[in-house]
DNA sequence: CGCTAAGCTGAATCGTAGTTCATTCGGGTT
DNA sequence: AACCCGAATGAACTACGATTCAGCTTAGCG
């Protein structure tokens, strides 16, 4: 009888496979996708740099893999807000927040995410995570327009507005060098919230609502 | 006694300087900075591609040479409209409009100063350019703020807003490729500008401004 | 227990631009 | 005219990290 990939095996590798995406992750985590070297994701994740190419086929593969994975993360969060309960200006103010105060904890991964200087096949990764992010948006927009809650608009355009919008405010004080939002952080946050929400046509009544951000894994 | 640099060489260097820049330029023009490779970049300027070297220290000092003369135009054309005259908030509508607009004729130059995946030396020097944008911007807000036409508001944040949701909404239209805006720039355009306007509270009493953009240089 | 296929290793290889430099060129000086 | 010096040349060099692959190890099978 031929050779067969017995369980043991199938799990074995399966889990090598897991320490290489964990390993690559972790490394752009600490320092960016610029970080993420074959030879130092092999030596993270305990292989030889040979076997990175048995699990992926070429370095962008990888990348795009990890970016994916981080990035799903992200906006598996954010859907749920959008597709929870509350009215639109609840849900958007809800995933506004979200998006941002995530950002300002997880810094580096999202400075990589967002901002880094990366080479094109990421930096398509990248415009479909933002496009992703402007899905989110225009659902609830349309919904809040549908429900007269929000002034009618193109929600496309106001998505990718505030898509835009959310990332460049934090960049600066998202550099991984910069310790601004360390203090600041949840006040930038308010601030941007304030700009989206009246860009949107909605005034929220206080100028800064306490409720902590809902965050879930 | 010595030898003396007359001034028709001086002439002659001055002039193959810049010789060099243009053909960087267009090169980025026509196909971004990634085409702005030394060996093209010499053929296109006449030159061998040690001359280069003569000239520059490095591609990169070339290639940010290039960025900031191309970034200081347009800065200088808003810069230009935001210390004319008018109300702070027809000059930011002003500045906003002539920004948008700009980049979507000048498509392929703006997605290579905007946009374009660069290495870390471009990216800091479009880093420098965003925030140069959002001084512009935060002058204008501060000047409407004390002249009561807008709500107080942090200008540095409102004005990063601004600087991130115009590219952004543009992007997607202004990949090379895209010929999106070549029919619905001025409506994109124009609801950018909503959605600016409105996030730092002004609401446009006519939704869509028939004036034309002031457009110098 | 051999025997084979699958999986792993990591030093060597490769590809791609950017950069260098020995040489030639041409205007400036005496 | 003879000589010098800075400018220009472009083929060769280099750096760098991704990728390969010949040899080795381990797991399945009779």
């Amino acid at each position: 009888m031929a050779y067969r990939r017995t369980d043991s095996v199938a799990a074995r590798l399966a889990d090598t496979r897991r320490h290489i995406l964990n390993a690559a992750r972790e490394l752009v985590a600490e320092g960016g996708f610029a970080a993420a070297q074959m030879t130092e994701v092999a030596k993270k994740a305990g292989v030889a740099t040979g076997t990175l190419y048995r699990y992926f086929p070429s370095k962008e593969e990888l990348c795009r893999q990890v970016f994916r994975e981080v990035s799903a993360r992200e906006m598996n969060v954010l859907a749920g807000i959008a597709q929870g309960e509350g009215s639109a200006a609840e849900r958007l103010e809800s995933v506004l927040r979200t998006f941002a105060s995530r950002a300002v904890r997880g810094r580096r991964l999202a400075f990589a995410l967002l901002a880094e200087p990366v080479d094109v096949g990421l930096a398509e990764e990248r415009a479909r995570f933002r496009r992703t992010h402007g899905e989110i948006f225009a659902g609830i927009l349309e919904d809040g327009i549908a429900a007269g809650e929000f002034p009618p608009r193109d929600v496309r355009v106001a998505a990718a507005c505030i898509a835009g919008a959310i990332p460049t405010a934090l960049i600066g004080p998202l550099a991984p060098e910069s310790h601004e939002l360390d203090e600041k952080g949840d006040k930038v946050v308010d601030e941007i919230m304030n700009f989206c929400l009246a860009g949107v046509g909605l005034l929220r009544a206080r100028p800064q609502a306490k409720a902590e951000p809902r965050i879930r894994a």
